[in-house]
DNA sequence: TCGATTCTTTGATTTATCTCAAGCTTTGCG
DNA sequence: CGCAAAGCTTGAGATAAATCAAAGAATCGA
């Protein structure tokens, strides 16, 4: 799987946190009575993951005039849901969402679980209203990007402009890759896949790129990788036996990175 | 699955053609010695279908300054591969291909198959380097679309950005049907939306909604769907044998779209 | 037109994953 | 703090689809 879509993409190597949450500084975090507050990408942790680089003053203070913040996004809430009007791209700050889609038969499929510094809500396009549900899965912070103001300052800011066409991109090839997943590969390696790609994107955030803590169900990793709730508990014992991880709960420390990479790369099997 | 991603999109009611072949009026085919030949947006047949509409004289003049086509693309060649540079976009002009992916060891992936009207190349745009081949699977007619031109002329056209913005978007929540399709849906039910959405497609422009003829093979259909081709070939002899479609070879009559609309919705399992 | 290649069908068997089930652990609310 | 709900693990058995295999049909190029 690809490197994740994010908006305006996050570097912040040097601390090895523990915590493993994600948030811009605390210096920018102040909450009044207002619904949506002015705040500004200029001086934003994410920066560097959601905003086009290269910038000169004056574009990036255009940039700055779009972005409105919205207060907490409480865990098990939904940031919009299917059907809702679309009208904002999502960039988030801090916290952790999934996406799903319900069939009519009421079937569920999430089809992707994003970051601070990735951006949420690009299905909402298409059609001007959502596709999908975006649901919190702990506390997130987040930037209301309205799109139409986007589409207005991208005609001016060619970098901007650029940007979008490149995160929207980056969406359709990483969903690429998770229907190479689906489609080619087995439990194991649909596991070991998901486990590598979330490191990978949290050491791009300055994280271990050995531990982590899963912030959804096994349920919801199911439904992502196409497996029932039951396989991938299976999985995560047999990988634990194997000595490639140790599990405990939501804890996951990968202690054999080289042999999740090898069951992804096909090369042991048979 | 959703409708399919069309560039600047078909409306050709009214025709029932038989050959089921799409292309533009034979007056706009006219082919030189030239690599590219320069072709106008303003008279094609697909305009429709992968045009924004609504452009005043002005404006669509602009867009048809962006407009080159390529020489036709034989029946199982590409029209780019994994690791070519990206450069252009192409609306299909007539003729069918497929687009897949293949991992490091091997696996390929369908990832779609697309017809006249619609727009391939969306993965370069992410790195600037295609990440799937797009392969013709009948010979075919495409337009290239220059990027940089597109985005040139975006930034003027607000109808062309935003038209540039919903086909991916369109992309996206396609993708995101295909993977609750190899995530949650039993061979059937994969078989019965696979051909539902084809004869929709089709149906939209301008051929009939109960006959198609398939232009890929089981095996390029079982690898979109995440089955083996004789899953699907079996598949297929089901329906045959309930009635629901008359198979012959790649010709395929359906007898009961309702009956594949229940397998889809899953109305009848159990 | 003919032969070779590619594609398709169908059968028999295996297997990965699902389903059902039960018990255990953790979390969160009152 | 305690209890209920939600989440997780593990086992046994069922099953959808894969695999292996072989023969027949269509297509393409020489």
């Amino acid at each position: 799987m690809a490197a994740t879509t994010t908006f305006f993409v996050i570097d912040r190597p040097n601390e090895t946190a523990s915590s493993q949450r994600l948030s811009d500084s605390p210096a920018s975090g102040q909450k009044v009575g207002h619904r949506f507050i002015k705040i500004a990408c200029s001086n934003c942790n994410m920066r560097e993951l959601c905003m086009p680089l290269g910038l000169d003053a004056e574009e990036l203070k255009r940039v700055d005039e779009l972005v409105t913040k919205r207060p907490l996004v409480k865990r098990g809430s939904a940031l919009f849901r299917a059907g809702d009007k679309f009208t904002a791209l999502f960039a988030i700050r801090s916290g952790f969402f999934k996406t799903s889609i319900t069939s009519e038969d009421g079937r569920a499929q999430v089809t992707g679980f994003q970051m601070a510094g990735e951006i949420v809500g690009l299905d909402g396009i298409a059609t001007d209203l959502h596709t999908c549900d975006a649901i919190a899965l702990e506390d997130a912070e987040v930037c209301a990007l309205p799109f139409e103001r986007i589409e207005e300052i991208a005609r001016e800011v060619k970098a901007l402009q650029h940007h979008v066409h490149k995160i929207m991109s980056r969406e359709i090839v990483r969903e690429h890759g998770v229907m190479l997943l689906l489609g080619n590969m087995r439990a194991e390696e649909r596991l070991a896949a998901f486990l590598l790609n979330l490191v990978q994107r949290l050491h791009v955030r300055g994280f271990s790129s050995s531990d982590l803590v899963l912030r959804m169900t096994r349920e919801e990793i199911g439904s992502y990788l196409g497996l029932t709730l039951e396989t991938v508990s299976r999985t995560f014992s047999k990988f634990a036996d194997d000595g490639i991880i140790t599990v405990n709960q939501r804890q996951v420390h990968i202690q054999n990175a080289d042999a999740l990479q090898r069951l992804v790369s096909h090369e042991q099997c048979h």
